[in-house]
DNA sequence: GCAAAAACAATCATGATTGTCTTTAATATT
DNA sequence: AATATTAAAGACAATCATGATTGTTTTTGC
């Protein structure tokens, strides 16, 4: 796929919702996830045009039609995968539980899926990739601001103590994405997964402020 | 680059310690250097046999002359970063030194620095990439066996508490190589390094057996 | 039904990367 | 000094990805 120029938005397509082009969208969404399966299976640098249309089944020519270049595709992509973790992220934190050994093992979860493995892709490929990285921090940075407000609202009685707050927080995101990127390059034992997620509940609770240990 | 053949490897080069072609040698090791300079700054999938030379500064002619293709330049690029780390390796855990604390902060220092940034991008890039994989998996399993290996010899009072100390060292690697990695990828809250290095170090402590405890 | 627009397909020219091959310059051996 | 060997540079064809262009089919709106 191309270099991702860093250029201004389009000037908002026109909202109209014909009832007929909504076939359209459709084979848009088929070329995101087409895309999104490609940085999966080969990576972002091999996720190319070719690729991506033999993967949605369909030509390159008609895949051009509905997305003007390589570039604007994966602006595309990358803005479902946000969706995507967005989505499965209000799942697993709406879900009214505030026990930390819930919550540890729903994030666990989330970023044992492939929507982690397509982020890290393109995170790292982002950091010699500075047009790549226009369009990907701000998603990075929106996510990391809404865990970190949501991770506020689950634990409101902790907000005396800030420091040990934070500490737990940036504990259990470093742990569980470390473990994480580890098992997808070769370096991870999984008969530790389960043992260092047990010790990181332990650590978190550790750290609670005592008037909120239960 | 081009993807990486797996192949036999070739019948042991000739040892013609020749002093004039010692020259050659150090040609090698430049268009080595450059290799590993362009995996960091453009990452491994746009580190070409063309950068590759003009990073060298020499033509890429020349540069085919002393390897006789892309892949096993690449090869050799990483075999010496493989020795890089294990130099560095020793230096940090052969000095003698028994404190935690002090090696937490050799391997954090190691890690921060580019060879690891390297090492990431090879390993990242090897998930897709199985020639790439078959030639970088042998180097990470002798890295971490030495790792484990040497972990040991500098904690012989904590063997009779396995399961404590494998948990301590998977623990260590996977704080330390995670807050790495999120730094490579905008990820890292640098203020949180600190009170991140300090917990772990008394995490590690506290799974330390009583016996071994001064 | 018919014209317009959209979806889709195929081809083209361009630029980049790869490995091979040829040519020139430097160096070593006899 | 003459010749053989190696270093270095450049030229080459093949492959691939890209964006643009043109042509064909389907669908929609009147």
């Amino acid at each position: 796929m191309a270099r991702i120029a860093i250029k201004s938005s389009k000037p908002a397509p026109a909202l109209e919702l014909n009832l007929q082009a909504a076939k359209s969208a459709a084979t848009r969404a088929r070329l995101i996830d087409a895309t999104i399966r490609c940085i999966i299976k080969y990576g972002y640098s091999r996720t190319t045009t070719p690729r991506v249309a033999e993967e949605a089944g369909m030509s390159r020519g008609a895949m051009l039609h509905h997305f003007e270049n390589g570039g604007t595709l994966m602006q595309a992509a990358i803005a479902e995968l946000h969706e995507k973790r967005l989505r499965a992220f209000r799942q697993s934190a709406g879900s009214s539980v505030h026990e930390v050994h819930t919550l540890v093992r729903a994030y666990w979860k989330q970023i044992s899926g492939q929507t982690f493995t397509a982020f890290h892709e393109l995170a790292l490929a982002s950091r010699t990739d500075k047009g790549l990285a226009s369009i990907l921090v701000p998603a990075q940075d929106e996510f990391r601001l809404r865990w970190y407000r949501q991770a506020i609202e689950l634990f409101p009685e902790w907000q005396g103590d800030r420091a040990r707050f934070d500490l737990a927080l940036a504990l259990s995101q470093n742990v569980l994405e470390g473990m994480a990127i580890n098992r997808l390059t070769h370096g991870l034992d999984e008969r530790m997964v389960e043992p260092i997620l047990n010790d990181l509940e332990r650590q978190i609770e550790a750290l609670k402020p005592l008037s909120a240990k239960v």
